[in-house]
Order: C-alpha cells, then structure tokens, then sequence
DNA sequence: ATTGAGAGTTTTTTT
DNA sequence: AACTCTCAAT
C-alpha cells in the first residue's frame, strides 16, 4: 500500500494533462511588489522562514521539521500575499483536517484584516465545488455524503442485495480495498484486479454494484470526494482551466500526506499558475494507510524543477533533551533522509519512563499528578496533554481524570454525530434535502418506529426498481403495490403524509425544520413518555442538536440552510469543537496530535501491539509509520515528556501481560529518568528513580516520594468503598443532561443551570419531580455511565 | 412486527 | 467491553 507502483491508469492520467509540463513561471517582480507597506514584523522571522514568507510566485517547498514554526511562516506568507494586494480569494490553503484550517484560519484573522482566502480541508473543498457542477459526474447538486459508517452499510447492502458471491472477505476489507482504488484515482468501471488476486476478484464485482448503489441515492463517500474533483479537472479542460486562474496561488499543508487523488487536485489547479506552496516533513508522515504517498513530497522537486526549497530546521519548541530523544528514535528509521534538528531552547528536565502496574495505575498516576501540580499551582490543566494510540485507550484515562475533578476534553471520543438519536433525526434532514437517500428513507421510516417492517420496504424497493422510483416514491404510490395489505398501506401512506408536511418547511431555518421533524414524527413524544434512563439521555441529545442548529442558523447566510447544514455535519465529527483556550486536559489519538504542542505530553501505553500496533508488526514500511506516529507524538512536548506502560493491559474486556515497545530500546537512556513502578508493594527502592527536580510540587502527602503512589491508593480504596464521599466534583464540570445521584433522591437528569463556579446551580429531575441545588453545597455527584 | 437474549465480532489511525 | 447480528418468543 504505502510502495504502491504507479498503475497503468495513473500514468495515463498524468499523461492526460495534469502531470504535464507546465510554463515557465516569470520571475520579474510584480507590479504590486513596490507599492505594499510592511506591517508584518518579519524581523521577527529567522533568514530562512523570512524567504519562505517573502516568496512570491512560483512552486515552493517547504520541508519543515516539528516546531520549527510552520504555521506561523504559512499564516505570514498568506498575509504578506495580500499586504503586495493579491486578492483574498485568489488564495486557496488547504489543509487535510478540520482542526488544522481551523488553527490556519484563526491565526490568518488575527493576523490581516483581510477576509476571503479559502482556508479548508481537501474534503470540504471538493464538497463546495461538486455542488456546483454535481451534474458533471453524473450527480445531482442535493447529493448525500455518506459517512463510513454508512457506506459501510451500503455496501453490506449491496452484497446482500444482489447476492454478490464476496468470498471470505468481510465487508471491512472490502470497503478497504475500494477506498484504497479511489484514492489511487481508480474508479470502478476501470477496476482490473491483479492477476491471482482473489480479493481483486472480488472487488472486481462489488465495487462497480457499490457505485451504482450510491449513484441510486444520489450519494458519494469520502473518497468519492477527491475522485470525483480530480476526474473533474481531468474532463473538463474549461474547468480547470478557469479554476486554475481563480485560485492563483495554492497551499498545501501537510504535503507528505497526500495520497494520488489530492496531488491530482493540488497539481491541476497549479498548472498555468503554478503557485503551489507545500509544506511537511517526511518524518510526520503518517497516513500510509490512508493512501498517503511519501512520494509526492520527495518528488516534489522533479514535478517543479523550478521550485524554491526552504528547510526550517531549528525547533522553537521543545526542550533539548526532548528533541534528543525524538530525533534518536526517528533516526532508526532506514527510509529517511537524515535530517539536523536543533534548537536553541534550555536543556530542561529529563524525559521519563515509567512502567506502571497496569492500565489503571497509569491511568490514575497520571491523573493524580496532574491534579496534584494544578493544585499546587505549578500548572493549569490546558499545559497537559495526553495521547494513545488507539481510541479504546481513552477510557480509563477519563475515569481517573473525572475521579480527581481534572477538567479535560477528548478529541474525537464517541462521536455525537454517530448516536442513534442524532442519526435517525437527521435522517429526516437528508431524506427532505435528497429524496433519493435511500439509507436515509430507512433509517427515518422508523423513527419512531412505525410497524413498518424489512419484509413491506422489500416490495416498494422492488415495485420501485422497476419504474425508477426512490424508495419515498414508491412509497408514495404504495396503494398501487399489490402485494402490500391495506392495513400496510395506510401506515405507509402515513408517513408519506408526515414526509410531505415537512417538506414544506424545508426551506426554513434548521432549527426550525428541526422542531417540526421532532413533532410531527412523534419521534420527541415517545422518547419524553419514556422512564427509560437512555432515552432520557438521548432527549438531551436531540436538545443538544437543536443546539447546534440554532447556532449554525446564527452564523449561516445564504438560500440553502438545510444543504448547508447538512455538509458541515457529515465533514465534521464533533470532535473539532476542541478549543485550544479553553483550560482543559486534552486526551487524543497520536494521530490527531499532529500539529499541536503542549507544556507537557504524557505518552501512554507504549507497548508492543499498540505502538507499534500489531497489524504494523510484519510490514517494515507500516512499521516505521508507527515510529514516526511515535515521534509526532514526543515532538509536541515543550518542556515535558511522560512516557508510559503498564505491566498488564486490559483490552477487549481481556487482561493481557504486555511487552515493552520496542521503541523503548531505541531511547537514549541517559537523557531519561526511568522508574519501574510495576511491583505490587509501592517499594521505590531503586535509585533510578526520583521525582523531577525542577517540578518538585508540593505534595499533600507527607514523604514526597510516597507521595503519588499513596494518592493512588487512597483515591482506590475511596473509590472501592462505594458512596462514601467521593470526591467532589468541581460544579463547572456539570452540564445539561447529565445524570447525577443525590443521595436520598437517588438518580436525577440535570435540566438547567446557571452560574459558574461556587455559585453554579442545577436543576435537577428526580423520579420525585424537580429540584434545584447550588452546586459547591449540595451533595450532588456525576454517575458514571 | 417488535423485542430480547445470546452469539459472534471487533477498530488503528481520519475525512 | 461494546457493538452488531440472528433467532425465537411475543
């Protein structure tokens, strides 16, 4: 995957057009050079980032290493283009996560007062452009973006449906294998499988059905984004031509992780003006299994013989001794240039190993540290952050971080957009945009449900199929279906009637539409006459989304809200709400830590099996995309750095032993403070260990170095002993919809609040009825669900 | 048609 | 552990 060859279609594809020569770029200074006024202060800027932010026309590569400030060089660049009067929305950066535009942008506003550069990610820029000419790849301009949760289920449909023969390849892989297709710019009907390819074999068959299924409901996925965008600027010479010329000078970011279809994209619109600005480092690259091909960025220089090359090298970030060990570790890897990363910043504390018990020591350790040194006033809990491999890792880090009353925020934790509630509503939302959305039609047929059973929505697909119908059609004519009984129909023909009813205010504002789908669907009803606990807190859910509606109609101007709506919630998790100001702990995937830095980074979990992750294990190139995964993940520490395992590892509802990381062995030890924590007995007899020198908080306990582990223990037995008193909850952390125990009214959903701090107060619905509390003084405490 | 119990499967990472 | 799917009971 990440050696993939050129295929005979590629190379047929850059043939075509976009990998071709392009003109030579006029190197005279431009007129508007002379007349700007410098209000950036690029004195501030080292010689090197200077002639990155002070290049003008022309293909540049930017090869910058961790902290050696990149955005702030791309965020100048920008700036300085529009200071020498380059119009705002000649400019297009682009970036490959929400997070990132969202840093880009907000950096470029405080910057210049300037309004209108296009700040995006590849996704969202290929959603706004197909909408606009949707019918030339054969969609119409209200199309569905599925998510892979839905074209999971599309494609499990597909197979099912046409009784496709898949072979021993679960829907998983296929869906793998066809994203990887279109990420390589391959689309269905040009599909060849590799000879003795079985899954090619198969893929052969069910991509094409995929396709079809999707065409059916006016419907693309992710990957269908880029595909169809990049075959668009191959088609249609006009097109891309004229955007071409709309976005005169493009930005890339993160270029070591462009896979085949967004190269495509960046190289057509930078082919009569090849302005094309990239930024990354090979060492950051780490969606190889996302299609990403390193080679873009190492042949960068042979695409655009005439491009300027800056390396920003010197690291403003972290520590030297934090830098020391990162760079030991990425210099393991065989396939890298080597690269001097240096810096100039103190030599700091040294980088700690400890191995803990299991998971749930490390877990509370961390938490119980972190709480102690903001207690203490040495930090806020913004300077924390904390990262893991996988997603599953996240759990026992929040309990322990909730027990100690630590505030935190999780990137992509369990999406809100993937809740059952939050889909089915929204349902009713993409069926009124796009009738033809035929997951969309079963998904709201019932919710609530409606008696309307698999064996009904059968007959209407099929006496749909024939005539051409949507699913909402033929529903429509179900008294012409046959083989449907009367009393059927009439429920049918119901919800028809609902359906039609809202379409009438599929005009309004989201919120709006919003109301009326949770009314008239009698979706809201059922679940506020429900006792049940969960659908207690799936209203509060669907509250929450009314919520973002509102506050999306706010900001929103234009003649298709719903539309708009629409795309925002399916490029977005809810994930991109993460707020860099506020004073949380931030606990992510390594993956989403890219781009980032914090005071202090814990790293957990570094075990075999998990980083590296065990389906690494027998490639060498995926392995060495954990090593760099690794090295993002050390390199976002300013003056901290935690490494940690655990001596057991529960997983999957299994206790496991673990075995270190190999990673652990390719660190220099004696830039490290290494401590064993594992032993039952709390006994720190070792004399590697001591606690950090320049932290030294002042601990509650009274032999400091006890001091952790006894807060440990302590906070376990608290917790084992039940409802004691446990620890008290600071009352900012209380939100709506949360569920809560008082101790003689029992379990209670909060309602309303008001207030912050000591003087915040709940309202709280117990079984009794409702009650209102201040907070700080009441004996109100979260229940874990 | 709906519900619930039990079995089987799973997620690495993101748009 | 959590999620999905299947099958039998209602």
């Amino acid at each position: 995957m990440t050696k993939s060859l050129p295929l005979p279609y590629t190379q047929k594809w850059l043939a075509a057009g976009i990998g071709g020569a392009h003109p030579r770029l006029n190197r005279e200074p431009s007129p508007h050079e002379e007349a700007s006024v410098l209000n950036l202060p690029l004195e501030t800027l080292t010689p090197a980032q200077r002639e990155a932010v002070e290049h003008l026309e022309g293909p540049l590569l930017i090869l910058a290493g961790p902290g050696s400030g990149k955005t702030r060089v791309v965020t100048y660049r920008i700036a300085r283009l529009l200071e020498r009067g380059v119009a705002p929305n000649q400019i297009l950066a682009l970036t490959f996560t929400n997070k990132a535009a969202d840093e880009m942008r907000s950096r470029l506003e405080r910057l210049t007062a300037h309004r209108g550069v296009w700040v995006g990610t590849y996704h969202r820029f290929c959603a706004q452009l197909l909408r606009r000419y949707a019918p030339l790849v054969g969609l119409e301009e209200n199309y569905t973006i599925y998510d892979a949760n839905d074209s999971s289920r599309v494609l499990r449909r597909t197979i099912g449906r046409l009784k496709i023969d898949s072979g021993p390849f679960t829907p998983n892989s296929l869906a793998a294998a066809i994203s990887w297709a279109k990420n390589n710019l391959i689309p269905a009907d040009q599909y060849q499988p590799r000879p003795g390819h079985a899954l090619g074999v198969a893929i052969r068959k069910v991509y094409p059905a995929y396709q079809a299924e999707l065409a059916r409901s006016n419907a693309v996925d992710f990957d269908d984004l880029l595909l169809h965008v990049a075959v668009l600027l191959r088609d249609n010479a006009e097109l891309r031509q004229s955007l071409d010329e709309r976005y005169r000078f493009v930005l890339v970011d993160e270029y070591q992780d462009t896979n085949l279809a967004q190269y495509a994209i960046a190289r057509a619109l930078s082919i009569d003006h090849p302005n094309l600005a990239v930024t990354g480092d090979p060492d950051q690259s780490i969606y190889g299994w996302r299609g990403a091909n390193l080679k873009n960025i190492l042949e960068f220089e042979r695409d655009f013989p005439d491009v300027r090359v800056v390396r920003l090298e010197r690291n403003y970030r972290s520590t030297k001794r934090i830098l020391r060990v990162a760079a030991q570790l990425i210099a393991h890897n065989v396939k890298r240039k080597d690269k001097d990363l240096y810096t100039e910043n103190g030599e700091g504390v040294p980088v700690r190993l400890t191995t803990y018990a299991d998971g749930k020591e490390e877990a509370q350790s961390i938490a119980a540290r972190i709480a102690d040194e903001i207690r203490g006033g040495r930090r806020r809990a913004r300077d924390y952050a904390i990262f893991y491999r996988i997603n599953a890792l996240s759990r026992s880090l929040e309990f322990a971080l909730r027990e100690q009353g630590v505030p935190y925020q999780m990137v992509h934790g369990l999406e809100f957009f993937q809740r059952a509630e939050i889909k089915d509503v929204l349902a009713y939302l993409q069926l009124l945009n796009n009738p033809r959305n035929e997951l969309a039609f079963l998904r709201a047929v019932n919710a609530p449900p409606r008696g309307i059973g698999a064996k009904t929505i059968e007959r209407l697909a099929h006496y749909g199929a024939g005539r051409g119908l949507s699913l909402v059609d033929a529903a429509r004519q179900c008294h012409h279906v046959e083989s449907i009984r009367p009393r059927m129909r009439s429920l049918v023909a119901g919800f028809v009637v609902q359906f039609d009813a809202l379409a009438r205010v599929a005009n309004a504002p989201v919120e709006e539409i919003l109301g009326h789908v949770l009314t008239r669907s009698g979706y809201q009803e059922r679940l506020a006459r429900s006792d049940n606990e969960e659908d207690v807190e799936r209203l509060a859910n669907i509250e929450e989304l009314l919520t973002v509606a509102r506050e999306f109609d706010e900001r929103h101007h234009g003649p298709c809200p719903l539309e708009d709506f629409l795309e925002e919630t399916s490029l977005v998790g809810e994930t991109d709400d993460w707020e860099a100001e506020s004073d949380r702990v931030t606990l992510m995937t390594l993956h989403a830590s890219k781009g980032l830095e914090f005071p202090v980074v814990c790293l957990v979990a570094v075990e075999e099996g998990l980083l590296p992750h065990e389906r690494s294990r027998d490639h060498p190139d995926q392995l060495e995309e954990e090593r760099r995964l690794a090295f993002v993940g050390m390199t976002r520490a300013q003056e901290e750095l935690h490494i940690s395992m655990a001596g057991y590892r529960d997983f999957r509802g299994q206790r496991k032993l673990t075995i270190p990381s190999r990673f652990l062995m390719e660190l220099p030890r004696h830039e490290m403070e290494v401590a064993d924590l594992a032993a039952a007995a709390p006994t720190w007899s070792d004399s590697s260990f001591s606690p950090a020198p320049a932290v030294a908080p002042r601990s509650v306990a009274p032999t400091p170095g006890r001091s952790r582990a006894s807060t440990v223990r302590l906070m376990t037995a608290a917790e084992l002993a039940g409802d004691g008193d446990p620890a008290a909850v600071e009352p900012d952390r209380f939100h709506q919809g949360m569920l809560v125990r008082h101790p003689e009214h029992g379990l209670g959903r909060v309602v309303a609040l008001s207030g912050s701090g000591a003087g915040r107060k709940a309202t709280v619905h117990f079984a009794a009825g409702p009650m209102k509390f201040t907070i700080a003084r009441s004996p109100l405490r979260p229940v874990k669900t």
